[in-house]
DNA sequence: ACAGATAGTTTCCTTTTGGAAACTACTTTC
DNA sequence: GAAAGTAGTTTCCAAAAGGAAACTATCTGT
């Protein structure tokens, strides 16, 4: 079980997995289009959980030499190792909707 | 994504993978029995986290009639559906461990 | 009678998490 | 020159999460 903390203490929080799962599906995104796409996230938060997953090397993040500069996140290699845990999480999540509707 | 709020709105905290874990393992098991097996988790956190688990119907929780009241904690069919979840995260705790180390 | 095991609950406290709003700084467009 | 878009940071605060220790209550064995 040591091995779900290890995973966990970099996917903790509110926000990391819609994050990751944002940028596994759409790539090469700026700040502003995660906040758009990221539902109810604000200025803060994003900031902040971009940079830890940064620090983890989840998320690649590259300052363009824009006219207003714009940086551009994306999904790293490292990170698309996550895919199956963020398809399992989603499928179940899609089955517990069914299953309290229908 | 909402499935993924979803999800992880009956997942969250510190200790439900874990819970979720042993039980998946180990089936019937006593409150104390998981206090041995969940490492560093106190009595509070413990109860709190299993009502949670049995409110979700992830768990069952069975008290049975014996001399010192035992009470019989065992996952459940619906918890079941989250092994898939538990493994993925596992296996990529694993391999993260593994590549930090080798 | 007392220690030890069962299964928790309660209280008090600290830390962590998260959000709203204001602010910085630069550039382009109107 | 003002508005709007880029990408954040900072401050201030409230709520949630978590932990340690003490406590309840019952029963068994010595």
């Amino acid at each position: 079980m040591q091995a779900i903390t290890d995973a966990m203490s970099m996917l903790s929080g509110k926000w990391k997995f819609h994050i990751i799962g944002t940028l596994i599906e759409g790539d090469r995104m700026g700040f502003m289009d995660l906040m758009r796409e990221v539902d109810g996230i604000g200025t803060k938060m994003l900031s902040k959980e971009l940079q830890d997953l940064e620090i983890n090397h989840l998320i690649n993040r590259i300052v363009l030499n824009t006219k207003p500069v714009t940086v551009e996140y994306s999904i790293s290699e490292y990170g698309k190792t996550l895919r199956p845990i963020i398809d399992e999480i989603a499928n179940w999540g899609i089955a517990y909707r069914k299953s309290i509707m229908g």
